[in-house]
DNA sequence: CGATTTGTTGATCTTACTCAATAATCGTGG
DNA sequence: CCACGATTATTGAGTAAGATCAACAAATCG
């Protein structure tokens, strides 16, 4: 009981579920990985969490709201690289070069909890589960990109939209919020960004998927209407 | 000059400059690492080194030539994620659902190190410097993806295949290969897939690179004529 | 050396981009 | 709270980059 209750505070107070699964770590252990992590003030929308260049030192965790991770290219132009929900890790790329790359801008008014990476590095060399799971974490992190990577080679402009409101979907509902029903915290601008696309063309999917029946859009507020059709539609093996 | 020789002989037997990093490890602990790792028997062209489905066990470092990672899609496309070249690491992908995804398969006669996965983290558990080591490693992965989806996200089918072969040199002249004059392990078709490309408008960029005099281009052997241009063209930061 | 696979080139077609105009939404200050 | 300007989203028309289809050439392999 006491270590369900531990659990529950940790997950609660700054979305460590991500980094301290349930079952993987002692009561103790987890208090000492709760020790390291400092609750970060709120990010107004707009406010960057890092800018590209930036010395890298900490690994991020969303606790409410949403950040944007984004590169400028060559030509001034904006990448988006990837949007981050409550719960989710982030900055993970920038620990080889011990630099950001990557900007990280908060879509909403956002909380993040810092975790200093020499913590993380010190506190893992001792607690053998925690550096399993760190693995893990990176594990999935390259898992996500490549499978972004097939999506960007291969889809189409309604595959793509399809997959990413499916991903979003299931992402909500992992947090325990609805799959069916819920809010783009991003500009339309982003999603075509993110995907590869120009924002006209995600603006006509979203309408063409309304007029089929699948999805109601209205403006930033989405709605599922048939999740089966939308798996096929993103030719996804995974199912509702 | 002891420290000097362990590393040399680390890195000639099986490509673990990629893993053990000089002057991170004493050499005891180099010793340590290397005693763990398996010297492969070749591959031949078009053999598994797994598959996907199979029971991720190991990680594999490749000494000789080259290896293709890809998966399956839901139409039975293959879907080519990554090529790796001697001295580069694979298999990272499988550690957070300790089932391989995609498969690798040897583009030509290859010579692969198999390190256990096990070995590794009780390993780095024990050697700070290792485990500091494989979070890069990994970080590093998820960079290189992070890259990629940019390419495919939003360069055009010149630029694409300008930064393929830039990138292909850069690693090659890491190895210390000849960065102008190489051989493509790859077909045309790989190349194709790997950069969401259709064969034929790859077959017109070779031939329009070497139009232009910056490609020498004979089958596979492909030699670069200029480096400057190349970078353009690819619209790289980095330069000759 | 012939068969099969792999690569090149040409002609046509399609998808998604660009440009342009309008509509809706958001944020701010009166 | 409403009005205004600014940003963001939608819709339409025309265009272009790259895909597809098809034929042929070259390399590879048994």
């Amino acid at each position: 009981m006491n270590a369900k209750a531990s659990f529950t505070v940790s997950c609660q107070n700054c979305g460590l579920n991500e980094l301290c699964l349930p079952h993987t770590l002692s009561v103790d252990e987890m208090d000492e990985v709760d020790s390291i992590v400092k609750r970060g003030k709120p990010l107004q929308r707009g406010e960057y969490l890092f800018h590209a260049g930036d010395d890298f030192s900490s690994l991020f965790a969303v606790r409410s709201g949403s950040i944007k991770v984004f590169s400028i290219d060559d030509k001034g132009e904006e990448q988006v690289i990837a949007f981050y929900l409550p719960g989710e890790i982030l900055g993970m790329d920038a620990i080889d070069s011990a630099r950001h790359i990557s900007a990280a801008k908060a879509l909403e008014t956002a909380s993040v909890c810092e975790i200093p990476y020499r913590d993380v590095e010190k506190l893992s060399a001792n607690i053998q589960n925690l550096q399993v799971h760190m693995y893990k974490l990176l594990s999935r992190e390259i898992r996500i990109d490549q499978e972004l990577q097939m999506l960007l080679a291969k889809k189409t402009s309604e595959e793509r939209i399809g997959a990413f409101l499916m991903n979003l979907s299931m992402r909500y509902e992992q947090r325990r919020l609805s799959a069916t029903r819920f809010r783009l915290p991003m500009a339309r601008s982003d999603i075509a960004n993110y995907l590869g696309l120009a924002v006209e063309t995600v603006s006509r999917v979203f309408t063409r998927l309304q007029t089929m029946g699948v999805l109601k859009v209205e403006g930033k507020e989405i709605e599922i209407l048939d999740r089966h059709s939308l798996c096929d539609i993103a030719h996804l093996k995974t199912d509702a």
